[in-house]
RNA sequence: GGCGGCGUAGCUCAAACGGUUAGAGCACGCGGCUCAUAUCCGCGGAGUUGUAGGUUCGAGUCCUACCGCCGCCA
């Protein structure tokens, strides 16, 4: 039986367009989706977006455009899927909340839990926020009973209400982070979530009265209220299943990969294990957890004017460029800091000058040299100088995948480049193109030409969960179908095999001003 | 206030259990090559590893205090 994977990002909160924030999310989750699709075999991996549709403040964000809110949300759905489209985010299922399958599936539930015992009514006043849709105690607000996150004032309301018993739950999630060391990840996040943990949890508000808010999900038990906050969204990393078919979920969960951001770790690290033990369900594998994209140096906000379009980029520098950068520069879990300037110097020094220039001469010496044939069998029949570039490919994706594998996306790439490095370096200590000079020494030449082809080839199966497009183009310059991409080195191209002449795939951009 | 994280070359990052002159890449300077997108290769400078103490034969790595940045909780 052939390990199976699913893999999610979080479900977009859908008051606006895609940003880089987003994108940079997306990119880590397709590149690891792409990379186990490749291990296990397309069948085995399921990958899930989508978007978050429910709440007040898509509502709110509706009504400021003049638009009910299905019609504004199926707008930004619509952009996230676009976005996704050009930014070659490989989804399998985009689930949407206001999905009449996920409602019901969320409603499926709530009845469950509700009968369970493990939701309860009861009346609440409290200051409330607004924009962050919940309850503050006193203490937590600052002076003036001002919002911490947004300084605007909170509101003393009183209403009845539905609740979760998380405390109930506590101990049991608390044993199963400690006695799971890498069930968050990196660790920097367990030990936030351990101290979480660590105190009483309030329960936890599941429902608004339709009477102040409708935009949610009804309450299958209380036509009243609806649910709209985490109680709906966590569910759509599942919805596409039958909510009945408790095997089915029983399956994918433990083998389910949560990709999210630090801002959203207590949601995912004690709310949804709670309501998964509440369901009868087993936990996720793994919750994936990262910083956050600053924007020249500052967090992206809105007020500020700073939030970078990903469509931008991808439409002035290229497919993969952006995403290439993002996975390249940040160190997944920590912030990470987007400067086009900085783009700019990794396209040029990694993009134009190591891998788009070494294509070129590669494929160029091929056309001219071998008339764009492989003359040779690659990694075979090796002299000493051969030794360097054949074992640099040979162990390249072993290495890479464990870096994949452990989310050190920066230095799976880094794993990459090195080993076209040692292709650089082939080339000048052995000189193919002086040696062409030489009749006699052509078949040396038509080998080491092979050698550089095969790196190329294993280059591009390497890059693809990276960078799909460009791996795409390189594949097609090598023209290399897929079977022969995905050969170990030294058994992809074979003699006779014919390559295409060289194009610049990032050409260089030159310093503005 | 409590808990936790981070602070290593100009920049981005590395350095299993503490152990030989703290490493890469980028940027910069010099030299070489010409197949290539003025690309590539070689060499080089630069760090009292936030500060001050301590433990140890030996500490970037452990302990204490402090400074700075940040996060979580209350």
């Amino acid at each position: 039986m052939a390990e199976r994977i699913h893999i999610t990002t979080a479900i977009f909160y859908s008051n606006g367009p895609p940003h880089v924030g987003h994108a940079s999310e997306a990119f880590a989750t397709d590149t690891f989706a792409r990379y186990f699709r490749r291990k296990l075999g397309r069948k085995n991996v399921t990958f899930v977006t989508g978007t978050d549709e429910h709440g007040d403040k898509n509502l709110r964000a509706a009504t400021a455009q003049g638009l009910a809110p299905k019609a504004f949300v199926d707008r930004i759905a619509q952009a996230f899927r676009d976005a996704f489209a050009t930014l070659n985010i490989s989804y399998d299922f985009f689930v949407r909340t206001t999905d009449p399958v996920h409602e019901k599936f969320v409603q499926s539930m709530l009845q469950g839990a509700y009968d369970k015992g493990e939701i309860y009514y009861r009346d609440y006043q409290g200051l409330y926020c607004v924009g962050c849709e919940r309850f503050y105690t006193e203490k937590e607000l600052l002076p003036g009973n001002l919002c911490p996150a947004h300084n605007t004032p909170a509101e003393l309301i009183t209403e009845g209400n539905y609740f979760l018993r998380l405390e109930k739950y506590r101990e049991q999630i608390r044993q199963h982070v400690l006695s799971t060391p890498d069930f968050i990840r990196p660790e920097r996040y367990r030990n936030e979530a351990l101290n979480m943990l660590g105190e009483p949890l309030e329960d936890l508000c599941i429902s608004r009265p339709k009477a102040r808010m409708d935009w949610g999900i009804e309450l299958p038990f209380d036509s009243n209220y609806v649910t709209y906050v985490w109680y709906d969204a966590f569910w759509a990393y599942l919805s596409e299943l039958p909510a009945t078919d408790k095997a089915a979920l029983a399956e994918v969960l433990p083998v389910s990969e949560h990709f999210i951001g630090k801002d959203i770790l207590k949601t995912h690290a004690v709310y949804w294990p709670a309501m998964l033990l509440i369901a009868g369900l087993p936990l996720y594998r793994h919750l994936n957890v990262h910083g956050w994209m600053n924007f020249r140096g500052e967090r992206m906000s809105k007020s500020s004017g700073n939030i970078p379009d990903p469509l931008e980029y991808e439409k002035t520098y290229g497919p993969d460029v952006l995403r290439y950068f993002l996975m390249r520069e940040v160190v997944y879990g920590l912030d990470g800091d987007f400067t086009e300037e900085r783009l700019i110097e990794r396209y040029n020094a990694d993009l134009a000058n190591d891998l788009g220039n070494l294509t070129s001469r590669v494929l160029s010496m091929a056309a001219r040299y071998c008339e764009g044939e492989v003359r040779a069998a690659p990694g075979a029949a090796r002299e000493d100088v051969d030794s360097a570039i054949i074992q640099a490919f040979e162990s390249a994706p072993a290495r890479v995948g464990e870096f994949v594998e452990e989310l050190s996306f920066n230095r799976a790439l880094e794993a990459i480049w090195q080993a076209l490095d040692a292709a650089n370096k082939y080339i000048v200590a052995t000189e193919p193109f002086k040696l062409a000079k030489k009749e006699d020494a052509r078949p040396r030449v038509a080998r080491i030409l092979a050698n550089l082809l095969e790196g190329l080839r294993v280059t591009a199966d390497m890059l693809e969960p990276f960078m799909p497009a460009t791996a795409a183009k390189l594949a097609d310059l090598l023209q290399a179908d897929e079977a022969t991409l995905r050969a170990p080195y030294g058994t992809g191209l074979k003699p006779g095999h014919r390559v295409k002449p060289p194009v610049a795939l990032f050409p260089r951009i030159e310093k503005p001003k």
